[in-house]
DNA sequence: CCCGGGATAGGAAACGTTTTCTTGGCGGGA
DNA sequence: TCCCGCCAAGAAAACGTTTCCTATCCCGGG
């Protein structure tokens, strides 16, 4: 029936010890015999060892848990994919949560990962201006200090003597490249379509932009979606006509004004520049190109574990963004008011 | 030290049993003074119930396990995504592991979502035709059957007997309708960009294929990625110059001889129609639009973690495809040779 | 006044492992 | 020949829970 250790050993005519010790790779030495009757009758019962059982001693399991804001969007993708690279390599199991963006529960799902004994926790969300969330934050790392690793991916305004990894890049100078780029090109009024303001990497963004821009944008903020930004183009459009150039904090909704273009008759990037962030797989492939700043989200990823599985506790990584002009961006074109 | 129940007992004075018994949301009645008092411990310490141990006795994890080839693909990344949708309104936990698509590393990783408690495995890949495989399989699908549910997504040569619940989805009449609409638009030469062809869903798309389009297309065997289809088609279009399209057995290698195209001035669709298959979202956002055989993929991991959690242990479930038709395809163009 | 029973608490077994400790047997050195 | 020590095997404790079972208390009915 039960297909445990304790029916191997009993099949093979052994003590649990011997068993466990042929089965787990113990160092223990074992007669010849005796461990190939073990091997053979697991092999026969088709033996499968309970791992819960196992970490239940050991204290540890090879799980690393994950905690993005949405499985669907391709920001986090890459991230994800990043981590699962490095993990087969590994020989870790990789469990994803998504949190919807929403502090409340990342801390909830945080504790969950805990409590399923995820050794590692990579908190990929950014972080969010609220002192609530933030508190509630410290108290799940240190709490994970005692038996494994966090990793924060972006910028989080936490205690300094916090045991945990971070995995950074900058926002604000993403934004800040961009919008030099664009101010280059003569835009001054430049709209915004922005995923949910609360998140850090995206009002670091936007800040960075208006920066670079020497003026501050329009921002109207929209799911963060290739719909999001589809429908946000129309809302920016109709609300600020003067508009010469679409930034979107991230490359699908700036795909999205790219198709809301195509759509009513815009010409890309005569009438309207439009840019995005992260440079995700396809950008290169749309007409025209869509110009972005690029993120290497999958080393970042792989970083993220590989310094959660490394030595040092308490360390800082981070990665440099990259202006990518393609197609999508020109000149203002003139207006009859500058 | 250690924040287990033990400890939270000690602290609120209370036995083992009291304080497992108001922390487990058991119906056992405890009296309210006592509950109170292991309640506040527990929030005080900070308390985590190790969920291990509970696995240990209940037998059951709320965890799923999902065997993909690839989690960088966007195929599979859209199942799932499906998935993680519904296991968020179910509260279960969700572990992904790759494959690489080596039928081998599959039945291995089986072995160990298994060996970590995961009640349902949810099989994304599909089937290949190998005998040692497909023994493989069958043993662990009853090996997994004891406990909880495997969910077989894509077509699979087994044993009806087993209790395994289908999720299926026609590929060899997605080929089909994409051959057909070539043939109608009187497209004889085709080329092919394949993905690994000993998962079946690639060699019935194929099928499919030849069959709508009345003739055997030129196959040429890339890796299943966007660069893949890239170098794909300029092998194609070397070996075969007659061709008049160019499928790609999934969009990302379309979109790769998209770009092939645009990069050396080939006319789409007036040279040369692309199309592709399972109609990942930005398809639609391509200039040209990428036509493409929409599949319900995101539905598909849903329906199967929705039938695993469900009471029917073996069930079928089939999805429909459909052909959408965008500015990728056309009238194969005049040839002084038919 | 005594006894039965419901309500509430704690003791202890169980889940499937690993590992420490104990034991028995054997060979080799004195 | 005797004893020491090593090797291989098994018994049992431990990991952190849940739950069954027993024990105590108090109340009400007879």
């Amino acid at each position: 029936m039960g297909g445990n250790l304790k029916s191997v050993a009993r099949a093979a005519g052994v003590s649990l010890a011997t068993a466990s010790r042929v089965l787990s790779g113990s160092t223990y030495s074992v007669s010849a015999e005796l461990r190939a009757r073990v091997l053979a009758v697991a092999e026969e019962l088709d033996y499968v060892p309970n791992a819960q059982a196992r970490a239940l001693i050991s204290g540890s399991t090879r799980t690393v848990g994950m905690l993005v804001g949405d499985v669907g969007d391709p920001y986090f993708h890459a991230m994800i994919h990043g981590v699962h690279e490095v993990a087969a390599q590994e020989s870790c199991l990789v469990t994803v949560m998504s949190t919807g963006r929403d502090p409340e529960r990342e801390l909830a799902s945080f504790r969950e990962l805990q409590s399923h004994g995820a050794t590692i926790v990579i908190v990929a969300g950014s972080g969010v201006n609220d002192p609530a969330y933030q508190a509630g934050l410290e108290v799940r790392i240190r709490s994970q200090g005692r038996t494994g690793r966090t990793v924060l991916m972006g910028r989080h305004e936490l205690d300094e003597t916090l045991e945990a990894i971070h995995v950074e890049v900058d926002n604000v100078d993403a934004g800040r490249v961009l919008g030099r780029h664009l101010a280059e090109h003569g835009h001054r009024r430049v709209g915004v379509l922005s995923g949910s303001s609360i998140v850090s990497s995206t009002s670091d963004r936007i800040a960075g932009l208006a920066e670079g821009l020497g003026v501050a944008p329009e921002v109207v903020e929209v799911p963060q979606t290739r719909d999001g930004g589809y429908a946000g183009t129309g809302t920016l459009l109709r609300r600020e006509p003067g508009i010469t150039a679409i930034v979107g904090t991230a490359d699908q909704m700036a795909i999205g004004a790219l198709s809301y273009c195509a759509d009513h008759d815009i010409g890309v990037p005569d009438e309207l520049s439009v840019a995005g962030c992260n440079d995700i797989w396809v950008c290169r492939d749309l007409t025209p190109g869509l110009t972005t700043v690029h993120m290497p989200l999958e080393e970042m990823g792989a970083a993220a574990l590989r310094l959660a599985l490394g030595s040092d506790p308490g360390c800082r990584q981070s990665f440099p963004v990259q202006l990518v002009v393609r197609g999508s961006t020109g000149p203002a074109p003139e207006r009859d008011q500058g």
